[in-house]
DNA sequence: GAAACTGTACCGTCTAGACGGTATATTAAC
DNA sequence: GTTAATATACCGTCTAGACGGTACAGTTTC
């Protein structure tokens, strides 16, 4: 069994993706996590401490994913939009962390610091789309196409009918292809 | 001065896309509003009543949009891009009831509701778009930049440096028209 | 005179956080 | 080498405050 506080931070996690920050209570975190409330107050001493925990988190996946960005062998942007994509089920690793900071992004309290988080792993996954196109512009189209992906999968918005996610992948390298011209 | 109703919505509109979901009170709402608890209840018999008012209000705004999109002097793919775009102040219309409604797309209660309302916005603007490109994977993509778009208004997550929402319309101009070939 | 409010007082529920307690492992004292 | 002290990792309960919603009597607007 994992560590209490991984345990905590995952339920954290499955919670905000699931049923949203509303639901996200001390008590609901604790009992998803099979941990007392006092054990959790013991990891961390406030909801606060429990969302800044979970932007840690976040910018540790971000650095250990920019690896794997680097190295995937179908190049950046089709690793992008692939874990960008709704499809496929339950997303795991930064895909998650950022979905669940994603419900986080309200504009209260610590809005501040988890909108700074994002901006560091959105310029993370910049940086990564740049190695593969030299144009910053194109970089930012595919960006932005994965982070529409992002938007979908967030509001369970479904696809369009008859399309997925190779078929953008396929357009998406004619398009870039061109570019770089 | 506009109605008490009108009024109600639009503060209530302000306070989610200011403040955040979890800042919205009844009576943070009906302070913003400049109208007692008891009048806001007179309009909306409850909290879900309210969000069920604001969905109403944003699929009357989709509907109406769907005439300025299609009427736009640059056709609907600039119009799309240009009112996604966290540049530009403060958004007005459609953009800026369905920024608010995206801080209600939790998981929870009326989760569901909001989830329609949202794919009938998105449906409503896909169809526009292919108004101008036949290709249904070029008005996706054409969709998908503008939704990213809206992902970092909702987030706040600035611009990468030096670039602006003009130099991603040019290109998109040509990578539409290549796509049509 | 009805509709559209205002203003206030109130109730029940939920929640964050405080707090005190427990079990166990490690270290220090002698 | 055993006793004492300390640190770590929790558990379970309690409370003060916030919030949604009710109730209702009065006031303005048309």
């Amino acid at each position: 069994m994992a560590s209490a506080r991984d345990r905590v931070l995952d339920a954290y996690e499955t919670l905000l993706i699931d049923h949203g920050a509303a639901a996200v209570t001390l008590d609901a975190v604790a009992a998803a996590a099979a941990v007392s409330k006092g054990g959790l107050l013991y990891h961390f001493a406030s909801k606060d401490a429990l969302a800044a925990g979970l932007l840690d988190r976040l910018r540790e996946r971000s650095a250990a994913d920019a690896d794997a960005i680097r190295s995937a062998p179908d190049g950046p942007v089709a690793y992008y939009l692939r874990t960008s994509a709704p499809g496929g089920g339950v997303p795991g690793g930064v895909t998650r962390t950022y979905l669940a900071v994603l419900r986080l992004a309200d504009g209260t309290t610590s809005g501040q610091a988890v909108r700074e988080a994002l901006a560091v792993v959105d310029a993370d996954a910049f940086a990564a789309l740049r190695e593969e196109l030299a144009d910053p512009v194109l970089a930012w189209l595919a960006q932005l196409v994965g982070d529409g992906l992002y938007l979908r999968t967030l509001t369970g918005t479904p696809l369009p009918p008859g399309l997925d996610v190779e078929d953008l992948l396929e357009r998406m390298r004619r398009v870039l292809l061109a570019g770089t011209d």
